[in-house]
RNA sequence: GGGGAGGUGCCUGAGUGGCCAAAAGGAGCGGACUGUAGAUCCGUCGGCUGAAUAGCCUACGUAGGUUCGAAUCCUACCCUCCCCA
């Protein structure tokens, strides 16, 4: 009977390990997931959300994939919000102290959080869990005893807080309470499992050790590698700039992810997708080897990306739509409608800078003023490189630096 | 509690009375090239003014002051780092 398990056991972990960047400790999970066959009892896992970013984007979905994974072997996922460690602010990756949110931004933002994630997660096994709900109610003494059981060399081991110290960085007092209770939350849901990026490797562990101190059977952690952003360097973050939202439309979804160098073809889809391993070696394999342009395997990439989030249909839009832009330089059909109303037009025309303000995509009008003078204005394919009124016909399309078309309608 | 150093634009960082909207690099943006990108090269990079070799506004931690004139000098305050206790 136990060999049974041991089979199914192993074709498990082999979904699981997927992508991973570490799992401590892989007999640990082994154990865990033994158990659960053998009795029936579901693992908990956990991943905690900073709610200071509501907007999901493909990074927050490398982790977010993995936890659908186990909830699709049956296992239930504890989306926690980190509403009370939120307002302290995460130190991790920050290269310095960050600002505290009001109880308002923090409820309102995971509100907002919530409601995307079920794009991935399945409902019926996600329990939405908000940390605020122990943490607030731990006395100083509580604190106090937890704090005990760590010592201060012990969290400069953490590499952002050594650096900082290193650099005459300020640290706050309180950012080092927030492993603690980070790790506290594992005691609290009696987690088996919990995820995180790479950068979370120290905080996940402290959960490993508290929960031993508190008499529960330690978690099992899962770092998955973080996933760079479309400027292939920093880590993808909505701050930087350097995000691809899921609820992107797809134009604009596919041609990020099209912009991302060569070099994170392959990790985006072992990250991103669930294109069997096997045919991705292959592909890599004949990239290496010239036999595959990676144009086409990154528009394989983005096409399959797009597909996942907003349909067949979409995907098969955005390539096309792609195509059109970019290597013929056309408009594309889903471009957005600016809406020019007849009475603003004087004699058909109307001026240039009005009409770039109209499209919402400069901070200021010296912003749009410079695109303008670079040559970066386009209205149906000719530079429109003079500060001038131009006559304005319905259907016309404005092409503004180098991704963003309009199609003007007159109304 | 004592002593020392420091807070400059998105970031790093130079600037110590006018030539400073502030060097240099990075990021960003535009152009060329390309495969869309990356690399490279060129340009741009606080804002406003219907278009300017121009003017105005805001800006060098905060608040005042000195001066014809301050990021630069003075005073107070806030914050950070280092050393000693």
């Amino acid at each position: 009977m136990e060999m049974g398990f041991d089979i199914q056991v192993e074709r498990d972990l082999a979904l699981l390990m997927r992508g991973t960047e570490e799992i401590i400790d892989l007999v640990d999970l082994r154990k865990k997931l033994l158990r659960f066959y053998a009795t029936g009892q579901a693992l908990i896992v956990k991943e905690g959300f900073d709610p200071s970013a509501p907007d999901i984007h493909l990074g927050h979905t490398v982790t977010l994939r993995k936890l659908r994974q186990f909830q699709d072997l049956g296992h239930e996922v504890v989306f926690l919000i980190g509403d009370f460690t939120g307002r302290i602010g995460d130190p991790t990756g920050k290269k310095e102290t960050r600002k505290q949110l009001t109880e308002e931004e923090v409820r309102a933002n995971a509100a907002t959080y919530a409601e995307q994630v079920f794009k991935i997660l399945r409902p019926e096994r996600t329990r939405v869990a908000f940390n605020s709900t122990w943490l607030s109610r731990l006395t100083l003494e509580e604190i106090v005893t937890i704090a005990a059981k760590f010592t201060v060399a012990r969290m400069l081991e953490r590499e952002d807080f050594a650096k900082r110290l290193r650099e005459g960085k300020p640290i706050g007092l309180h950012e080092f309470l927030y492993p603690l209770l980070q790790g506290y939350d594992s005691v609290a849901l009696k987690a088996d499992v919990e995820l995180g990026g790479t950068d979370q490797r120290f905080n996940l562990l402290v959960g490993r050790d508290l929960q031993r101190e508190f008499g529960q059977e330690p978690q099992v952690i899962i770092t998955m590698p973080l996933l760079e952003g479309t400027d292939g360097v920093e880590k993808m973050s909505k701050s930087l700039g350097n995000y691809i939202g899921i609820n992107e439309p797809p134009f604009s979804m596919f041609g990020k992810v099209m912009s991302i160098p060569d070099t994170l073809i392959e990790k985006y889809f072992v990250l991103l997708t669930d294109v069997p391993l096997e045919e991705i070696q292959e592909k890599k394999r004949a990239y290496e080897q010239g036999e595959l342009h990676p144009k086409l395997w990154k528009e394989e990439l983005a096409f399959e990306i797009v597909r996942m989030y907003h349909g067949k249909e979409a995907a098969e839009k955005a390539l096309g739509d792609f195509e059109r832009a970019f290597s013929q330089g056309l408009c594309p059909e889903s471009a957005q409608e600016l809406c020019i109303a007849r009475q603003e037009l004087s004699e058909g025309k109307l001026w240039i800078m009005k009409l770039l303000e109209r499209t919402g995509v400069f901070q200021s009008k010296s912003e749009a003023r410079r695109c303008l003078e670079q040559g970066g204005v386009y209205l149906n394919g000719e530079r429109v490189s003079a500060n001038e009124d131009v006559v304005l016909q319905d259907g016309d399309v404005l092409k503004v630096g180098k991704k963003f078309f309009f199609r003007i309608k007159l109304v």
